[in-house]
DNA sequence: CTTAATTTTCATATTTTTTTGAAAATTCTG
DNA sequence: CAGAATTTTCAAAAAAATATGAAAATTAAG
């Protein structure tokens, strides 16, 4: 028998359940599916995620791979993959052996989560680059300003919309470390407070 | 001749600026185009802004093509979804029957247009999708709670989590809004401000 | 209206991303 | 430790996303 979800035995989670849970269950994961891809994020990681957040209950691998009809090796890197993000944990069953998954249930919490190591991978990476390419063309416009260069005014143009885009890049990764800080994740709802903050000015 | 950047006898933009230059804007097409594809835009779409944005000043279809190294037909689409985006705009110049493209050089501007539409076509039919599901249990709820249904429970906490979700996003979908709206960039630096209101709470 | 320049379209090709599944590795269990 | 259950790996396959380029459509100019 080919280790497919098709064949599984284990239990699909979204069996058993009322007609209209189930459906409502499978429209989320969808959506959510979905929703990844705009972001860059592989519609089954989504998936997953929406599966686990939805049922709520810890599953283990076999259950994901009936609920959402993919393979072994799919269900097996992709989990892998959200618990290093940080966005589902392992979790041990007392009598079995199997490895079960639960995804975080506070919506705020997976949004800092999400933050965080997006601005870990790209945003942090990507300022970095950004300062290393504006110093491709500093020492250059020091020289050509000592002459009276044709090229210095483009150089002067260049070098302002570099660092308008260096300005703003850092501003979102200002704000989004303001939004991850602990301070904003050990006491209340924390992110509703910035979220609250943002539409004071609504006024 | 086929019609391919290769051959174009059209004038590439990164070539004719001194090396440094030439080196800092390719570096910097490279790397938005990188970004791009982390967030679900097609890296060419994302160079042809790079592009548009760091020389600054407007070029034709065949200029981009050249720089870039693309086919008309793929300028020709991506630079018609930038328009669309309003990312960048058309621009006629006198005595050229070609049509030129320029970038929004401001770059909170271009970030409220980004978010703006990212709202229209993703969160606004996202929250709708959602609210369309959140309806599915609603009347089902309230049936299954006066009998003593052994579902009931799993589908209270089903409406709870789906709630949770749907809060979240109506919430992003607000401060959205308020980062968008005119007040915000009709005038000063507008999105600047808002920056600051969230990052006065660092204290 | 005709002609030539320019832009758009879209079937096909290419590239990239994602998935599969069986073998290998690992981890429990007795 | 042996054996079985479980998980991971990864080469190959499939699917999805992007790009090409030549033909068709459009647009401006004479």
């Amino acid at each position: 028998m080919p280790d497919t979800a098709a064949q599984s035995t284990a239990g699909n989670p979204l069996d058993g359940v009322t007609s209209e849970l189930r459906r409502a269950r499978e429209q989320f994961i969808r959506l959510w599916g979905q929703m990844g891809s705009n972001w860059g994020v592989p519609r089954t990681m989504a998936e997953i995620h929406a599966l686990l957040y939805i049922v709520g209950e810890p599953l283990n691998t076999d259950s994901v791979m009936a609920a959402l009809g993919i393979s072994r090796g799919n269900a097996s890197t992709t989990l892998r993959s959200l618990v290093e993000w940080g966005i589902i944990s392992r979790i041990h069953v007392r009598g079995d052996r199997k490895e079960y998954f639960q995804a975080e249930q506070d919506v705020w919490k997976l949004f800092r989560v999400i933050l965080r190591e997006r601005k870990k991978r790209e945003v942090d990476p990507l300022l970095e680059s950004l300062r290393d390419c504006r110093d491709v063309t500093r020492d250059a416009s020091a020289s050509h300003k000592r002459k009276i260069d044709p090229q210095a005014a483009a150089l002067e143009s260049h070098n302002a919309r570099l660092d308008g885009m260096i300005d703003f890049v850092a501003m979102i990764d200002l704000i989004s470390q303001q939004l991850i800080s602990p301070s904003s994740s050990e006491k209340g709802p924390s992110g509703l407070e910035i979220a609250a903050k943002l539409l004071e000015q609504a006024s």
